[in-house]
RNA sequence: UCUUCAAAGAGGAC
């Protein structure tokens, strides 16, 4: 059952979501028994093509087949409903795994932050990050560039350069994801040469400039006319 | 390390 899951896993990480909905069948009609880690391998599938009603029904089967849903489980589900929009949702899994007595952790508060975020509620982003704090769990790198992404997206660069601030204070070192956020803020507001400083920031801080980065700097630089510095 | 969270562009629709 575990090398099926592993192959499970790799077919949903192809992007070969037919292959994966076919494997899980066959895996079922073989009598390979399913565990909490198949279900969770098809459940962030479906909830990652948006299909929440298939999300559901496969965590309604764990049950039947007594197999305990566990924080991976919510995770997904959290996420899966949050990026559609279904913030109440969300909110009726994490408190649903709070009354089953299986504990939140960085991962279930980083997917809430980040949903709520993205759909402009930041008041009540915060408030899980208060939550999360107040249950013993540190906010990591995850956490802090999801909030600078925000600030950035919503124009506010004070607040985007104190949370930078922040997380070096706290020991933790910005990655590419932070680093994008902020080259593509002061990319897109034309401020240039603010963005190539963060760009030699990066890799004297040994941080390899993906593409991912390199194309928000360079969609500025095309945008400001600067085909020659762009090339 | 069998599974879960954060970044840019492009395309299609409106």
């Amino acid at each position: 059952a575990r090398s099926c899951n592993l192959l499970l896993g790799r077919l949903t990480k192809m992007g070969n979501g037919e292959g994966s909905r076919k494997f899980f069948k066959e895996m079922m009609g073989a009598g390979i028994k399913p565990s909490v880690f198949t279900y969770n391998i098809m459940i962030d599938y479906l909830c990652k093509e948006g299909d929440m009603e298939g999300a559901q029904r496969l965590y309604a089967d764990m049950k039947v087949l007594n197999i305990t849903p566990d924080v991976v489980t919510y995770n997904s589900l959290i996420d899966g409903h949050g990026k559609l929009g279904q913030l109440d949702e969300s909110i009726c899994i994490y408190n649903d795994m709070i009354n089953i007595g299986c504990f939140p952790d960085v991962i279930t508060y980083n997917a809430l932050i980040n949903c709520f975020c993205k759909f402009g509620k930041m008041p009540q982003a915060f408030e899980f990050l208060h939550s999360m704090k107040k249950s013993g769990l540190k906010p990591n790198v995850v956490t802090y560039s999801t909030f600078i992404d925000a600030f950035c997206k919503e124009g506010m660069m004070q607040e985007a350069i104190k949370f930078f601030m922040d997380m070096r204070r706290v020991g933790l070192i910005p990655n590419e994801f932070t680093y994008t956020s902020l080259v593509d803020a002061n990319s897109k507001a034309g401020r240039m040469e603010e963005a190539v400083k963060l760009i030699k920031e990066m890799s004297e801080a040994g941080i390899t400039i993906n593409t991912v980065t390199c194309t928000a700097l360079l969609d500025g630089l095309c945008k400001e006319g600067k085909m020659k510095e762009a090339e």
